[in-house]
DNA sequence: CTACTTTTGCTCATTTTGAGCAAAAGACCG
DNA sequence: CGGTCTTTTGCTCAAAATGAGCAAAAGTAG
């Protein structure tokens, strides 16, 4: 990505640029995976060798809108198509109340977008990444992730016994507790898979992402180096925040539009389509009830041709009904996850 | 408001800025209103003297984020206290396709926002104006708005029996009409409240609102001057397409999370939280679900007074239960509209 | 031919939703 | 003071949606 190098002078003289960072997303057998940038450096706590997500700046005297600036800069550098682009969320500062002190020009705006691909050509320099890596206590398909137990909720038990800042406008201890055991202290049972921002903010506020170190909070909890559990993958600037917002956004946006078809082929299984669900949402669905919804809501039709891929019986091929655009006016899958354990 | 006098530079050294525009809402007796600027001008065809959304430039000097920029403008602006405040979205062409000859600076990027109040304090040049004004088809609350098949769907299957420019990347014919039925010409059962923008855009497009016109939109219908029926009041720049932003968001976010209660007063009857949240809504809800929703949700607890002003048996006054946002992950009303006519 | 796997069709209890009936508790009015 | 009117409040009930499980169908692998 050309870092930033054109744009407008702002008082002092120092380039001010729009940049839009986009959370590509697309869906490799079972994993939701974004496109990270992997700068050169190696250094691994070195913040500038932390993945970022691709950006490229605003320039409205080529592009009417920004969504037509974003398509075209992803075009150019990557020879991805994308299917569906939202935009997510427009920052004032990059680094929240960061220094900065590596980024040599002063961002001003930075502005998040959520698109869709079914993948297909990259770059040197960016890499298809599943976006667990960055959120591992996400991932609930497989039960509740060990890493909540066993890293997370000790530490944010901490944090809550500590004293809060004074200085700041900040919770009660008692608050404190309360909203961590509301937000991480879930079996299962009553786990909000939507509220992804809100827990990354959780642990930032409480110090415990690499991000919050870099820029400089207080109670930031001094994880020793690399042999130390990482929360995560951190990445530059607020790009992990904007991922988290993309995640939120996508697994809530699932329920009431036909999103998923924009990561699917042009004819799928409903099972592949319902891992696909799953992938994004982190969860496992009823498998019975999955297709119950799907058909009852006129969202695929057949294709009359079979998958035999399946190992087992084959698989009716289906396609998307385009048509539902025109139908009715909220479709989506309004997933339940099932209680018990996986019935795949 | 001060005309954006400083701000940025650009290569063409014209300033540059942010500008932060507020959807600012109260709910008064019955009526959502929204605080709009009104310029001194009075020739109602001069696009200056049209409405405006109070906006302000964001000075990322003065101010951390954009929220608290917003806030603080405002504060200083108006007397009125924020209370909840949630940024909509952020556009790079102000007035879309827009000449913007009236404009002698460039604005580069407009952010959007919504804010609830109570109300209070006010300034001169600013007023409190019923949302339905800008919007006269989105109020539901006495049946099928009378405009829309006497005005709307007329022009608006005028509109979509016309050829589309072949050189836009637009709808067929076909597909134009399709889209009136469906967002336009539904008879109350399937009118889907939420989609306030989408139908705003359906008529900019059409070139029915005078917006079109002034943005000179090639297939802008010659409405006639003053004698003509106005779709809504216009409003300067892109402020009506945020206040439409605006509406739709709050619809939807009213049904799972706690919003209305920024608009009420400490103490309410149930009936007055059901006639805000109709307010908003523009339809009406079955009065004894709504109940059952409330105190099943355990929004609301008594206060043990009773409110007299009712004409009939005096109703309970509740509060607002802040606990809920340590109980349930998303709270909110699920409202669901009476097919049947209102049952007060 | 047999075991195994996966798709697919169906049932069933429980909850949620949409809508209506009627008693309770005041004001108003003669 | 008794009757009428209005609004709140409590309750019922059918229809629809939801969550979960059983079992037949149709392949593959040995």
């Amino acid at each position: 990505m050309p870092p930033a190098s054109k744009g407008h002078l702002d008082r002092h003289n120092k380039p001010v640029v729009i940049d839009l960072n986009a959370a590509i997303v697309r869906v490799a057998d079972g994993s939701p995976e974004i496109l990270a940038v992997r700068p050169s450096g190696t250094e691994d706590d070195d913040p500038v060798a932390w993945d970022a997500l691709p950006f490229g700046p605003f320039d409205p005297l080529k592009h009417r809108t920004m969504d037509i600036g974003l398509r075209s800069w992803v075009q150019e550098q990557t020879q991805l198509s994308l299917g569906y682009v939202e935009q997510l969320y427009t920052f004032g500062d990059r680094g929240r109340h960061a220094l900065e002190v590596l980024d040599e020009i002063e961002h001003i705006v930075s502005v998040g977008y959520l698109a869709l691909t079914r993948g297909g050509g990259e770059r040197d320099g960016a890499l298809w990444r599943s976006w667990y890596q960055y959120f591992p206590w996400e991932d609930w398909r497989d039960g509740k992730p060990a890493i909540i137990d066993r890293v997370i909720m000790p530490l944010l038990k901490e944090w809550a016994a500590r004293k809060p800042d004074p200085a700041s406008d900040e919770l009660s201890r008692g608050r404190r507790a309360d909203r961590v055991q509301f937000i991480f202290g879930t079996d299962g049972g009553n786990w909000d898979e939507e509220t992804v921002l809100e827990r990354y903010e959780l642990l930032y506020e409480a110090g415990l992402v690499r991000e919050a170190a870099r820029d400089g909070r207080s109670n930031a909890i001094a994880l020793g180096r690399s042999t130390d559990p990482q929360l995560g993958l951190p990445m530059q600037h607020d790009h992990r925040r904007i991922l988290a917002t993309a995640m939120s956004r996508l697994r809530a946006k699932l329920k009431y539009r036909p999103v998923v078809f924009e990561l699917m082929d042009d004819t799928f299984t409903l099972y592949e389509l319902q891992c696909t669900s799953e992938a994004l949402l982190g969860l496992h669905v009823h498998k019975q009830n999955f297709r119950r919804l799907v058909e009852k809501a006129g969202l695929v039709e057949k294709t009359g041709r079979m998958s035999t891929r399946t190992g087992g019986r084959p698989a009716e091929l289906f396609r998307f009904r385009r048509e539902v655009f025109s139908e009715r006016p909220a479709p989506g899958l309004k997933l339940a996850p099932s209680r018990t354990r996986a019935n795949t």
